[in-house]
DNA sequence: AATAAATACATGTATATACACGTAAATAAA
DNA sequence: TTTATTTACGTGTATATACATGTATTTATT
């Protein structure tokens, strides 16, 4: 039974110490910095007992969207959020800790594909659960809001030229 | 006269090369981080013609906040979106660059007060007037819109515990 | 006053970002 | 077929992030 529950949330204001904002569309700016730097802070912190980064978290949930089909580096790099992430490296690490395995193309000997190992699965598969779970309390977004949400990001990246 | 207005947006499911996400809420966390992103990308390339990367822009507009004041080195980590950020390495190189001056508190000997100089002051206000001309172009966005968006943006961040 | 704890900053290390460049392979052009 | 161009990836460099540790100074405790 959910006897008692403590509602966290720390206002833009308090966080970047600062009151005093141009205009809503400026502060807006600043909170959609602000929000993804936490975020990534969240997860992060849930990565860090499996030893992962939230990126190369990114590279393996990528690999997943694919498997058991390979994935070249280029479409991984494709797929990634941060676009100047610099792939290769980030494969380097996962490779060294045997998520992931590299192998030159058949095909194409330019490019290299990349496998998700069995330990990749089962660390991507323990990750997402701890994850979900820390969404499920983090985001207190319903469906109808964030899908407002969604709509006015893609707002906010629409440029006039 | 504007003759000709071209429209530009890259939606999300493009961006990333994904059409299928698990809900809504999954959604926005991923287009947040995008659009931070995009916005910081944006920001940089006109920064890069004055020779200064984002951070040490907002090192320097958190300074002018205070201006003509000093500012010790936490008061400025505190004032940052990305909390980690590592404030006495950018403060190397903006010191570098003669666009601040490092100096020893007289009151508390443990403090380093950063002082603006003339040359951080002329490139900050160089490159505020460019920024706000990128941003008027950039985002379309009323400001009632914006409104709702930093409500929307401090609900992501509530947390039940 | 002497000692302990906390604070402010610098610095070291691993990883990531941003961007330039090099190399090999594939494709297009001559 | 030879040459030029493009593509895919790796690597080098500067900067930033994330976190741990060290040092000097201040504040609190005994």
């Amino acid at each position: 039974m959910n006897v008692c529950t403590y509602i966290c949330v720390v206002k833009l204001e308090q966080a970047i110490q600062s009151t005093k904002f141009k205009n809503e569309v400026h502060k807006a700016g600043l909170n959609i910095l602000y929000t993804a730097w936490w975020l990534k802070t969240v997860m992060s912190k849930d990565l860090k007992e499996f030893g992962i980064t939230h990126e190369q978290y990114n590279v393996l949930r990528i690999l997943k969207g694919k498997y058991p089909d390979q994935m070249c580096v280029r479409d991984i790099a494709r797929r990634m959020i941060e676009k100047s992430s610099n792939v290769p490296r980030i494969i380097d690490r996962l490779e060294l800790k045997k998520l992931v395995k590299r192998a030159t193309s058949a095909i194409d000997k330019r490019e290299t594909v990349i496998t998700l190992t069995q330990g990749g699965i089962t660390i991507l598969e323990a990750t997402t659960v701890v994850l979900n779970k820390a969404m499920d309390g983090s985001m207190t977004l319903s469906e109808k809001e964030a899908h407002a949400l969604n709509q006015l990001l893609e707002k906010v990246r629409t440029t006039e030229k």
